[in-house]
DNA sequence: ATTGACGTTTACGTAAACGTCAACTATGAC
DNA sequence: GTCATAGTTGACGTTTACGTAAACGTCAAT
């Protein structure tokens, strides 16, 4: 169902932050599924406003889901994410949970370090690959540059 | 089946690149099942020697293993993960080889470092959580330090 | 009024990456 | 010999992250 564009007479321009995406809209931007987004609201990592059944993104809700894609590329499980994406949106009020939030935040971070130790060996060594292969093909008369 | 050690006398001490693990040890090691290995096995991506049955792995075996499990905390999949290993090994011989081996590597190289902008914004944010949370926690006069 | 584009739910299917038996084998210790 | 320990090969089960199809609603345009 497409969302019905209100004919109030010259609309305002949409304002970024007050835009109105169709799923059919986010999954087109971000290169998924309509299918993908229904999933992760299943999994409770978004929750889109309704017009009656249609989904209604904002534009908090894209940036939700890049966030999630973002996760998703970095090997982090749904699961992961989910409780990632809580981590912004606890109660900060209580004492222990601001203590509980600051111990969680920091147990990310160090795992996230971690990866990017795996990750800078990881490209250490390609770096190297590729600058072996390309002396090589130098080497042998070949200009490694126009493929 | 328990590797015989062999009851030569005075055994030099097992140098490291000699050393030859069993499928327990490295399976305690990388705190993995041995199920696991043998899987990784299976999928073409670690070919240990035999003994008959047993298997038998080199140091070699064990840095393609550590490897493997590096890239999988990176979030790539075991085929991907074969693809990149292989990279190491493809012939070098023929000069078209040359040529795609020097293409995969940059589009390797590519993939890793749009990990990496996504890792470094993540980190970014979640240091700023940590430290606004521990902002708040002075503010209320609680040392965020002690846990 | 029908076609098409887009939306919905429900439900079963599937690929990847192992976990979990079960049933068997080989070796060293007693 | 037999027991414990460590290894082996199937084979089926499980979780995650969606894909795929059915069956239907709704609006705009022809």
């Amino acid at each position: 169902m497409p969302v019905a564009p209100s004919a109030v007479p010259a609309k305002s321009p949409p304002r970024d932050s007050a835009r109105i995406y169709s799923i059919a809209e986010l999954a087109r931007e971000f290169a998924i599924t309509a299918r993908t987004i229904r999933f992760y609201e299943d999994e409770g990592l978004i929750k889109p406003r309704r017009q009656g059944l249609t989904r209604l993104y904002s534009a908090h809700d894209r940036v939700r889901l890049s966030w999630i894609l973002r996760g998703k590329r970095l090997g982090f499980s749904l699961a992961e994410i989910k409780e990632l994406l809580d981590l912004y949106q606890v109660d900060r009020t209580g004492l222990q949970q601001l203590r509980e939030l600051l111990r969680r935040s920091r147990l990310h971070i160090t795992d996230l370090e971690r990866k990017r130790r795996d990750l800078d060996a990881h490209i250490t060594e390609f770096r190297e690959v590729e600058a072996q292969v390309a002396a090589e093909l130098k080497q042998r008369g070949v200009d490694p540059e126009n493929d």
